[in-house]
RNA sequence: GCCGACGUAGCUCAAUUGGCAGAGCAAUGCUCUUGUAAAGCAAAGGUUAUGGGUUCGAUUCCCAUCGUCGGCUCCA
């Protein structure tokens, strides 16, 4: 949850510090590579970064900064921020600037393209074309910049600034265009808050899903079965198993209906459907068979398609709402593929609801609650929603304008309805229609779709579907294609990451340990065991050969919610000693009146324990 | 796919300028029978990602492939 801030990022101190820093940055880079071109360098969330081409090396590949330049860099920036200056702002003309910058084709194409008034130098569309372009100098470094700036260099501490990473990126986000050489910096008003930042970092990265994934045995991915093909391990499943029990449920009680589907299908299907073009380049190769090519399928759409098309369907079938955990495959990038937020073979939530037009708005709207629904019980409040629409300029969009304009009009209509903010962004869509997804960040607050929502009147034409209307005549109905959970995988690794492995009571793979302190008492650990799974409870008993604060530390450190340490005082009175992850020790409690708080914890889908 | 870094035991990591590949934890066996976050001892565990090359000799240097990580692009 992030505090409501008076002041945007994009006006505060923060913001000029770091642009600031950014432009100190450059100038290091100068004058270590004074062959360097400068692109762009802007503050981002939590630093700034610079882009630059250092042109290329004798081999003929262009020039990149090793981890050596980048401590020169880092040494060269603390070096300069010892020397005060100004930061100095004037204007030139266009032509004035494009004189002055005759040697930096970068600036050049920003200075183009600021003149033809489409986009800042930030890359962001512009509403007029400019006559002037604001000029910022400190010392000998110049850039082209809008700013603001801070003052004077001073006001960025040497000691509070971190040079921290470089990597490749595309000229203007356009894998077609050059890749530039970005360095990736941070900067803070002081020391101490560069040091938090540091440090949240490294908390960050202990409950990165991968690696809770590896320490809680949830999931592995196995170099032999293939990369990005994870394995649900029993505790990962498990977890899996009990998500998809929750949502069948919710879909039960509103009236979906369960379909299962091959995983692969001819190519026809794909070809009817219009999905293929779209997805040719992501796919695992087809498969011949004498003659027939049939895909892994990318999508479950076409095959509930044909369950809708398998009889007449009239106006008194609709809404008609199929529903499948449905896995799909999609051959990925190598580069893409990370832990279980972005993997080649997944399994979508998916459904598809096949609706009359009046019933569009009112179904949609069902739709969205059932995702804030899901995504509430998680206690996941960390996430925004986003309307995407067709990119009008692009030729990725299916349908006609009418098409578009209708779809996007109804989720609008149905997200002011329920005073649900939003944001819009052009060329979000699915191909065959707009859509609003439901959008959380991992822990390196890296963006991931979860939940979505499209709307569809593409494929119903394209399938020629129909229904009889209560005129008796033909109708074509309009489909609402959505996902609470996105996918299994990546909603199963957001989650991690948002317990930070310690699930609550009734998502926990283990839900308690039974703890026996010697081995006479085993015995009655399991008997106690076989009780408690009886009442529904997922438990084990460490008969290991351990000690008993060895045996508290492990489960401990499995994040296991209740262990269970049984003695004899226990065995002579039906009870265990109940100690929670948190550190509680709750003395001994009835067997019995333990269940009974954790089947009431586990109903109640309690964050508590 | 592109740029960079990396790949040593199940896990986390060592191994001077090329010279017999080590440790902790886990797992296994034995001893101890323990009261709320790590008992002791023993033995075991490796074609140093894979395939080539250079060298008397390669974990170390070179090339290729595969994979991992951070970005870019793309996406549920």
């Amino acid at each position: 949850m992030s505090e409501s801030n008076p002041v945007p990022y994009a006006e505060s101190d923060l913001y000029r510090l770091r642009h600031s820093a950014a432009h100190v940055m450059a100038e290091a880079v100068l004058a270590l590579f004074p062959e360097a071109k400068l692109a762009i360098g802007p503050p981002i969330e939590e630093g700034f970064y610079y882009d630059f081409d250092l042109g290329r090396g004798d081999d003929g590949r262009p020039k990149t900064f090793s981890p050596e330049d980048l401590e020169a860099i880092e040494a060269r920036m603390k070096a300069l921020l010892k020397h005060n200056a100004p930061f100095q702002r004037s204007s030139k003309t266009i032509e004035e600037a494009r004189a002055f910058f005759a040697d930096q084709p970068y600036k050049l194409e920003l200075i183009q393209e600021l003149a033809a008034g489409k986009v800042d130098e930030n890359g962001n569309p512009l509403s007029e074309p400019v006559s002037e372009v604001g000029i910022y100098q400190h010392r000998q470094f110049v850039d082209l910049c809008r700013g603001p700036h801070v003052a004077y260099t001073s006001q960025v501490k040497a000691n509070a600034v971190k040079v921290l990473r470089s990597s490749g990126a595309y000229w203007r986000g356009d894998e077609k265009r050059p890749q530039l050489q970005r360095i990736y910096g941070t900067a803070w008003p002081n020391k101490e808050q560069l040091d938090e930042y540091l440090q949240r970092l490294e908390e960050a990265k202990a409950r990165d899903h991968r690696r809770l994934g590896k320490e809680l045995g949830l999931f592995h991915i196995s170099q032999t079965v293939g990369t990005g093909l994870p394995l649900w391990l029993p505790k990962g499943a498990i977890l899996r198993e009990t998500l998809e029990g929750f949502l069948r449920q919710a879909q039960v009680e509103r009236g979906y209906l369960p379909v299962i589907t091959p995983h692969i299908a001819k190519i026809d299907l794909y070809i009817t459907s219009g999905h293929y073009p779209y997805y040719k380049d992501s796919q695992y190769t087809p498969i011949d068979v004498d003659g027939e090519k049939f895909m892994l399928k990318p999508m479950n759409c076409p095959h509930h398609i044909e369950i809708y098309k398998s009889a007449p369907r009239s106006y008194r079938d609709l809404p008609y709402r199929l529903a499948e955990f449905g896995t799909v495959y999609r051959y990925e990038q190598s580069g893409e593929l990370t832990g279980l937020t972005r993997v080649r073979g997944f399994t979508i939530d998916d459904s598809h609801l096949f609706v009359t037009p009046e019933q569009l708005e009112g179904e949609f709207i069902n739709v969205v609650k059932l995702i804030q629904y899901i995504i509430q019980a998680m206690g996941i409040h960390d996430f925004r929603a986003r309307l995407g629409t067709n990119d009008p300029n692009s030729d990725k969009y299916a349908g006609t304008p009418a098409m578009w304009e209708r779809g996007i009009r109804a989720i609008r209509q149905a997200a002011d309805k329920l005073g649900l903010p939003y944001s819009v962004e052009e060329g979000e869509a699915a191909f065959y229609g707009p859509k609003l997804d439901f959008i959380a960040r991992d822990v390196l607050k890296r963006e991931w779709q979860l939940g979505t929502v499209q709307v569809d009147f593409l494929l119903p034409e394209r399938f020629d579907l129909e229904y009889v209307g209560e005129d008796g005549q033909k109708h074509r109905p309009v489909m609402i294609h959505r996902a609470p959970f996105g996918s299994m995988e990546r909603f199963v690794g957001l989650l991690i990451e948002h317990f930070n492995g310690a699930f609550p009571l009734w998502l926990s793979p283990v839900q308690a340990v039974l703890i026996p302190i010697t081995d006479r008492n085993v015995e009655y650990a399991q008997k106690v065991a076989a009780d408690l799974r009886a009442a529904g409870l997922r438990v084990e008993v460490d008969d290991s050969g351990a000690r008993m604060n060895a045996k508290i530390r492990h489960a401990q450190l499995q994040k296991v919610p209740y262990m269970l340490v049984v003695g004899d005082k226990e065995a002579d009175n039906q009870a265990v000693a109940v100690r929670t992850r948190q550190n509680a020790d709750r003395g001994a409690v009835p067997v019995s009146e333990f269940i009974g708080r954790a089947r009431s914890l586990i109903e109640s889908k309690s964050m508590e324990l």
